[in-house]
DNA sequence: CGACAAGTTGATGTTACTCAAAAGTGGTGG
DNA sequence: CCACCACTTTTGAGTAACATCAACTTGTCG
């Protein structure tokens, strides 16, 4: 491999993982999906990826970076919806013209590669494509329960723990550590918060020694424990998915 | 046409109008809809129609009658991330064993049927089913904002313009009324609120002559501009469904 | 008539928001 | 290397929105 491949190779491992767990792909569906990472387009961090109203084209899939979906109010109020992570796809309709529902933005630089038909490419794809929409519907649930029932500081833990479980898919973990570079105010548009308010309490939190968080690095001290304090659901959405990837099995 | 065929075809109108809507049925199509709504389950209010983790077996139109995806905390919370109408779809997924992700439960009495298979029935009913998909995403989306950045006031109105968007979509609008038979309880759980602080928030509305709501119904005194104060978002979902739907062409 | 659920009211407490300013951080160009 | 800028994080003081607890009223149905 050219030493430019390798590094493409690198970039485009975590979505290539996400994918792989959720329906074991075979040789030519990874070849597939490595030709559609080879060929990237670049969004730089607050740029739109995705217009509200405007007509959903092809797929993507989210190579690397951090995106959001988000509605804006007039007065400058934000909601954040959701959050996109690597190998997150984008845009996967079945109706026959849909219309994007929400705006797309980049969180961080990002890169974006056109997703490969799964229809074309074959059954286990479109199996992980079908996963991913399921998670992403089961990520709205956990997302409505956080801001509708919880206080600040359990959405802020929650929040962590869908984190680390999601990146936990994409092989993003690094060991005790995960990523995470949004803003206090981007996580205060996520959560329903002020950013003064998500700052006081990630202070307390920490104070507290329950997550260490700096320098975009995440540390949760007892994840199990956190998560049955704030009766966090580990997803649960396809039959035979069951231990195959699971954030408490990852690598030290 | 029988009594009793009559009586079960204004049940299951709404419902048929609803899918309807969505994407124009052939005769066979409609004809496939009403043999499935000939054979209703019917569910007490309160009951479970589907228990989370359970495995999704046939899909469900719900023919009559709320329900709602609920999850409930240890300590008697309960969220309710959103409700099913009639003709609203459940538990269509496109993976191979899928798993219910939520608790759904009738919030009234509710006739389901089992939804005819749209891959068997025909091309139209199946983008109907797909429609209905990305609309209910985009309910998640609007019940996201409700909860993330809206005063209590507002996510009652902005709730109440939803709920007469997805029942003019089955015809269940009565001029100026429509219908609501929820308790301030079960509201409460919807929006993230305590039932003392809705019937506050409800009392206040009506004082100030912005809604009506009495025996299980409705009434927006100026829907359009209410809409526009609160930023609610018509669905907006698919190209062409543009115009041939649309609360605010109700019948007077 | 009595029982139970739903709606209403009052008093009080808490969580989170608002506004404003200070302190820290990182990147850029002279 | 430093000065400057923009952005992010932090701090403080005051306030508003919503929750909690408990009692009382109304309505419904057997």
């Amino acid at each position: 491999m050219s030493p430019e491949a390798l590094y493409a190779h690198a970039l485009s491992a975590p979505a290539m993982a996400r994918l792989n767990k959720l329906s074991p792909l075979s040789r030519d569906q990874q070849l597939a999906l490595n030709a559609a990472f080879a060929n990237p387009r670049n969004v730089k961090a607050q740029r739109e990826i995705q217009a509200e109203e405007s007509p959903v084209l092809n797929p993507l899939i989210l190579r690397t970076g951090w995106a959001g979906r988000v509605r804006h109010f007039s007065d400058g109020r934000r909601q954040i919806l959701g959050l996109l992570l690597p190998g997150d796809l984008i845009g996967i309709r079945r109706q026959r013209h849909p219309v994007a529902a929400t705006t797309i933005v980049a969180l961080t630089d990002v890169t974006v590669c056109s997703a490969p038909d799964a229809i074309a490419v074959g059954d286990e794809l479109n199996e992980a494509y079908a996963i991913s929409g399921a998670l992403e519907e089961f990520y709205w649930f956990r997302q409505i329960v956080r801001l509708g029932r919880m206080t600040a500081s359990d959405r802020i833990l929650d929040w962590l723990l869908e984190l680390r479980e999601r990146l936990a898919l994409a092989d993003l973990l690094m060991g005790e550590y995960f990523p995470m570079p949004l803003t206090q105010e981007a996580i205060a548009d996520t959560l329903g918060l002020t950013n003064v308010h998500v700052n006081r309490t990630l202070q307390a939190l920490r104070r507290q020694r329950i997550i260490e968080l700096a320098n975009g690095c995440v540390r949760l001290f007892e994840p199990n424990s956190l998560a049955r304090e704030v009766e966090f659901r580990p997803a649960m959405i396809s039959a035979p998915m069951a231990s195959n990837w699971r954030a408490d099995e990852a690598p030290h």
